[in-house]
DNA sequence: ATTGTTTACCTTGTATTACAAGATATACTC
DNA sequence: GAGTATATCTTGTAATACAAGGTAAACAAT
């Protein structure tokens, strides 16, 4: 029951999601991700979904000149994203209200 | 980003949850997650879960006779399972907070 | 020029887990 | 005795987070 497993599944959406705010590139994400709160999410698990992301044509990528390194590769989501995006925040809030049911022991309204 | 992987982590959480309110066995675990909203979380996933559980110590189990069918398997958290509960609690908190903080781009204070 | 630091990306292997599909068995009803 | 609801378990598969490591570009300092 370690953090990890409890990632799962979600930090894919949570970079469509910031990809959604704006055009952004890897390593950026991995501090933007520190800044909503996630302390410990690094660039060996956010590189690896970022090309899944793209192998899923979820998101596309432009190659643009760095200040002070290599070249970045900024993602934009393509409409198979925002379709994705979309699915993931209705299964978040889905899963995340049940849960709170859970700990809360308040039976769903429907289910009653 | 099926909704499978999205409950990775949280099922083991949601047991120890539903078993800490009250004694109780697999069988009517899988009715009364479906009750708090969760609609496909079968068998074949929870037994194992439980068995797991048992295996790390978390919860105890007795057997007692059932009106219907064979014995029912009566669990119950031990106090490493109390312990273990609190910590998914806290896990949960703090991944939901982090995944609404992306999902509605607001920066957490200690962040900013 | 060489050393170090920061930026930036990627790959490989491992461990964990949810679940479908199936198997087994008990108690009750018709 | 056949059918149904109850109750548990096993096996194999697919998906994914992450540690650990590797590569390389730009710049500063010595």
């Amino acid at each position: 029951m370690s953090q990890t497993q409890m990632l799962k599944g979600i930090i894919d959406g949570c970079l469509l999601a910031i990809i959604n705010e704006e055009e952004c590139y890897g390593y950026e994400m991995a501090t933007r991700l520190s800044h909503y709160g996630f302390s410990s999410i690094s660039e060996g698990t956010i590189y690896p979904v970022l090309l899944r992301l793209q192998r899923e044509e979820l998101v596309s990528s432009t190659r643009k000149q760095s200040t002070a390194g290599p070249k970045r590769k900024y993602y934009n989501l393509t409409q198979k994203g925002e379709d994705e995006l979309a699915v993931f925040l209705r299964n978040w809030n889905e899963i995340s209200r049940n849960v709170n049911a859970v700990i809360t022991r308040e039976v769903e309204e429907e289910e009653k």
